[in-house]
DNA sequence: AATGAAGTTAAACAGTTGTTTCAAACGGTG
DNA sequence: CACCGTTTGAAACAACTGTTTAACTTCATT
């Protein structure tokens, strides 16, 4: 008795109209990403996923164990619904912060509204659990290692890799608050100045020519505009 | 039957080591705080405050209107422990702006680790619910206003309000970044770069000079340092 | 001392939760 | 067809949830 362990772990061919396995990653993680991994129930999650609720047991051992896969499985897919840009040899570190910081807002904002693998992710970031360490290996490092090698080109090598992070987490913090407290930037500004300056296009501009600004490679935001 | 309306709404007496609905609120605010509105029980919150589950009920209807409750709770004791600086008639606004980043870090991040008061207005801020539009209003637009008007006398009055903003909104992604995903920030950088360059104090002369270069009023980062 | 409102208590309530059970259905193999 | 491991299904489980009940204490006022 009890000895059920976790089944079809593996295999490649989670793709298919009906994949119980697959349907059930999906709906846990819109589940999860809407409301948390305490008011998420399994029941509603099986009810979305058209499954039986001891399918949630049978396939993943418990609750716990499939929010951890349903975040795995979250950033896996984010990772290649939106790729890093890819620049051929001899590109201006310039265009190269412009395109990452475009990227990095489209990823985290997504063109309408941001899909669950990012919310999901968002709230793994604000409430780390067991599953943070592994996002932020396979998802948040590399892609921040990224961005301080582009910091690191633009500034002729002049910056210490700790002042190349520090100005790292200056970009990302520029777009992170649109991403995490969007709801109260919303309250913050009036409603048709989001669309004209708070678009994804608009901030990718702007917050790239604050950071060139700040390191004195364009002018100042001051005397233009 | 079934006709208690809220008692004991009003009155200021809320000090007072055997003040039932203080402890209550102050009990709740850190088990809402920690563990979010759904997972934090009443149980628990009671038995923290040392009172009879029906207390809560019996002072503030249901959990629900003792969540609201406690979130007003939060930023009202927040905003009497790290109030706005003052500045004398004259004040130079670069020394307004460093003031003003040194608050905001410290009011976000704390000396040691953050209030719980400031965990539970993250939570709102991050996954709005009916207590946000107060804590908007009360607390954060006075200290955005503040904010933008600081860099309106920085910038002479070059910039439209639209564009002061979203300058504001630099400033505050900088700091809110280290105070919503902290974690993920010391998983990013070496533990003691954490103690060196990312403490508050630190963290104030940095901010303020990137956004300082950014806006011409002072020399960009590249040369200097 | 008697009254009655205010406050407190233990116990119970009805509903929901994650998890388990066990029998039925499935799908290929002998 | 019969066999057997895998998958599905409805029902039940025990534990916990927010909420309510009704008896009890406290205590100023009559």
């Amino acid at each position: 008795m009890a000895s059920i362990s976790i089944q079809k772990a593996g295999p490649i061919e989670s793709e298919g109209q009906d994949d119980p396995r697959g349907r059930i990653l999906s709906a846990a993680g819109q589940e999860f990403a809407e409301k948390g991994f305490e008011a998420a129930t399994i029941r509603d999650i099986c009810t979305l996923a058209t499954v039986n609720v001891a399918a949630v047991n049978y396939y993943f051992g418990d609750k716990h164990r499939l929010y951890i896969e349903s975040v795995r499985h979250a950033h896996e897919e984010r990772s290649q619904q939106v790729p890093l840009p890819e620049w051929v040899e001899g590109t201006q570190p310039v265009k190269k912060l412009r395109d990452f910081v475009g990227n990095m807002l489209q990823r985290m904002l997504g063109f309408d509204h941001p899909p669950w693998q990012v919310r999901l992710m968002l709230r793994e970031i604000l409430h780390p659990t067991d599953a943070c360490r592994e996002l932020v290996e396979d998802y948040i490092r590399p892609h921040f290692t990224v961005l301080c090698s582009i910091l690191d080109e633009l500034t002729d090598g002049e910056m210490s890799p700790a002042e190349l992070r520090r100005i790292g987490l200056s970009v990302v913090g520029q777009c992170f608050l649109y991403r995490a407290a969007g709801d109260v930037v919303d309250m913050l500004i009036p409603p048709n100045e989001k669309k004209n300056l708070h678009n994804p296009v608009e901030l990718a501009d702007y917050i790239t020519s604050f950071c060139l600004a700040a390191l004195g490679k364009q002018a100042p935001l001051s005397v233009e505009v």
